[in-house]
DNA sequence: GATTTTCGTAACTGACCGGTTACTTCCCCG
DNA sequence: CGGGGAAGTAACCGGTCAGTTACGAAAATC
């Protein structure tokens, strides 16, 4: 989310007033993530998103039309940030065993650092993903995460490392599945394990795992 | 949802009044069940349960004290039922390879059957799993599961089936993260990967997969 | 600097919703 | 059989919240 438009003040925080509808469009989103993330679609307060974000109510609905409105402009937002970051990697140069785990790290690590992503994902889940359905913008957005496997995938056959017959997709959707569940679970399993599971160093016990286990499925 | 308990009538549906209060109790859990699954905390309806319920507020208030108190009961009998179901594996015949395979089915096709379950643990987690601290029954309550799954790790190392150094949290942590992902995140990845992923062929694919990625993880 | 457009504030509205209460029904026990 | 108490009903209350509006202030435009 670098900001290409101006080196314009940006805040409208010391009393200078300012006509900047980006940066108070972005102020609303950044407020509204955190205010969605922490209490669901029907938990959220518009007023509570409005006072955080600086702005008022009124701009809200001028720019997002209604709360409905705004939770799919903020999921949408979330996916947007994801792929970018997805975008950014680069395994072609690294050996399938190494590419492979850097991947699952960076999916690992993407979900411990924003935990508002999974929260939001959840929440859109729970009402059968109908926003997402609508939006026009994230259909057939493939992940670049499967591309980069599906190049490993084969990389890593024909060198004789990895195993053959290995359905991509299911293979992404495991990776995901080791580094969401994690996370999106990780206050009830702290509480029945009794154990924080925030901590780096279960973080890291948990990876490592993980690694294990996928790298262990794709011996020849 | 069959209906072990009595013989009695039961229902009040025909005008016929009756006096069974945790019939009336049952009725009003099971209500909420599905309306806290299809909507959350926030967004569920007292009035809506009542209805539903075919019983009516007071009777929640005087049963339940509040909301709260209503999605704390819920979320408990949610986990009693499913360590009641898990309680009844044995596995103890089986191979080490059979059995981990037996309980992988076991534990996808519960997630599968319980969709409300999933939605349920995807809330409390969203509140941070605060209701479930402050619960006696749940605490210390270690998932049947693990037990079962130290006992198979330890057969299979000895038969030679299984590699060792096998943290048995952290394998119980893998196999409920295949099969909880899957649902939990069913609405969004469908979406996205343009399948019906709630189809029987698409969930028996993904069920053989999991499997196969821990008996490959698992080999010596 | 007058006009138009955007931005901000705060009060308002109307629906909704969690929780309560007054009152009725009818089962159970003596 | 009759009274007490549990079970049930529906109206109601007070607060909350999404969404609106009226109006004032400040920018941009000319």
């Amino acid at each position: 989310m670098p900001k290409s438009k101006t080196a314009k003040p940006d805040a409208k925080k010391a009393g200078g007033r300012a006509r900047q509808p980006d940066v108070t469009r972005r102020n609303i989103l950044d407020a509204a993530l955190v205010e969605f993330a922490a209490k669901g679609l029907a938990g959220a307060r518009v007023d509570e998103i409005a006072a955080r974000s600086g702005s008022n109510k009124r701009m809200i609905y001028e720019y997002f039309g209604n709360k409905e409105g705004l939770w799919l402009t903020v999921l949408e937002r979330a996916y947007e940030r994801m792929r970018e970051e997805e975008h950014a990697i680069d395994v072609a140069r690294m050996s399938p065993v190494e590419g492979m785990r850097y991947l699952m790290e960076f999916n690992f690590k993407f979900c411990s650092r924003n935990p508002e992503f999974i929260a939001l994902l959840n929440a859109e889940n729970l009402h059968k993903a109908s926003y997402l359905k609508d939006s026009k913008k994230i259909r057939e957005l493939y992940t670049p995460l499967l591309v980069v496997i599906t190049d490993l995938l084969e990389r890593g056959q024909k060198a004789g490392v990895f195993r053959r017959n290995v359905d991509p997709v299911e293979l992404y959707t495991t990776i995901a599945a080791l580094g969401f569940f994690y996370f999106s679970n990780i206050h009830t399993l702290s509480t029945i394990f009794g154990r924080n599971l925030l901590s780096a160093k279960q973080q890291k016990v948990r990876l490592d795992h993980s690694i294990e286990v996928v790298l262990g499925y794709l011996r020849p």
